[in-house]
DNA sequence: AAACTTCTGTATGATAATGAACAGATTTGA
DNA sequence: TCAAATCTGTTCATTATCATACAGAAGTTT
């Protein structure tokens, strides 16, 4: 991992908090470039430097949050369910603003069906097939069921701004996901 | 007033900030430049393009809230007295975590002094000299008295986490202030 | 429809910040 | 006391960001 100049590290971080403050007032397409340069402190041409425009900016935005949940999945997919799933609850936790805002918001309404796509993705991998316990059921059925559960339990914890702490609710959807897959 | 680039107005303000959270865990002697670097996130060799050594940045910060300090003072000079207070607990509580580290910390023990004649400096204007309720009194003695005082319920003020609002705060003691002097 | 404002994307040269390197001073600790 | 580590202040070439300007698109007002 080349390392990155520090200055691009730092008109990023404020590129994505301010995509995500402006985001709490408006919807994403009345937001412009201006705005976005004005709360991130920042010169507009500064973003052409980085991004296409301000879609591009927020689909590299998403992009990076998909890219660092699956290198968690890499690290974690060795656990148990339960003990595997801490960190992506605490990771959830960290950037609770970024997925409320994005669960949320109707600029951006593809983002749920992204992060659904990710998570079966992910639990692909997860299916037990040794048992017999699902040899009735199928591959497609099992996905949709846990991952539209899983996104549904995540959106909810968050929206009611994290009313337990991220190892119980990692039990908690653990058992039952291990139940499910 | 030639507005400065937006990278050194980040730049200092990141170095603001740095330092007073520095000297919120150890002494200034014992913090480095790269201690301070590091903290706000700059090369080091960029604190040196600002500023000669860590005492030069730390004489400037204080240098800039004295500079603004009195660019209040010609403003509010011509209210009364408990009206043109109220800006200056607006600073002081602004800028708290500034003005209750500079007089706590051991390392900058002339901070306190340097204060004090900056606030005995602006009371030199002050002094009610036509009515002679001052005829008896020598003008060292009350502004060393008025000026101890304002400098005491400020710190006060600060150190008990600003338990009155300012508008309270600028009345009261504007009040005594105007028996004062 | 015409005039006006705002937003966009791009280009410019100027400048601030970067990481890396260096020698010398200070501290630390075997 | 000597060696190792750390900190300092400086230099260098490179790069990111800066302010500003422009022309065309898009959106508003009249």
């Amino acid at each position: 991992m080349a390392k990155v100049d520090r200055r691009i590290a730092k008109t990023q971080e404020s590129l994505r908090t301010a995509v995500i403050a402006l985001m709490n007032a408006k919807s994403f397409d009345e937001i412009t470039i201006q705005d976005i340069a004005d709360q991130a402190n920042l010169n507009r041409g500064t973003i052409y430097l980085h991004y296409q425009d301000k879609y591009d900016l927020l689909d590299k935005l998403i992009e990076t949050h998909m890219n660092e949940l699956s290198e968690m999945d890499e690290w974690a997919c060795k656990l148990d369910w339960s003990s595997g799933l801490v960190p992506f609850f605490e990771y959830f936790e960290k950037n609770h603003l970024f997925f409320s805002t994005m669960l949320a918001s109707k600029g951006a309404p593809s983002f749920r069906a992204r992060l659904l796509d990710y998570v079966m993705e992910g639990f692909k991998g997860e299916i037990d097939r040794e048992s017999g316990k699902n040899a009735e059921l199928s591959e497609d059925v099992m996905l949709q069921y846990a991952g539209t559960a899983y996104v549904g339990i995540v959106e909810w914890w968050i929206k009611n701004k994290m009313p337990h702490p991220p190892k119980m609710m990692a039990e908690q959807v653990g058992a039952l996901l291990g139940r499910s897959l």
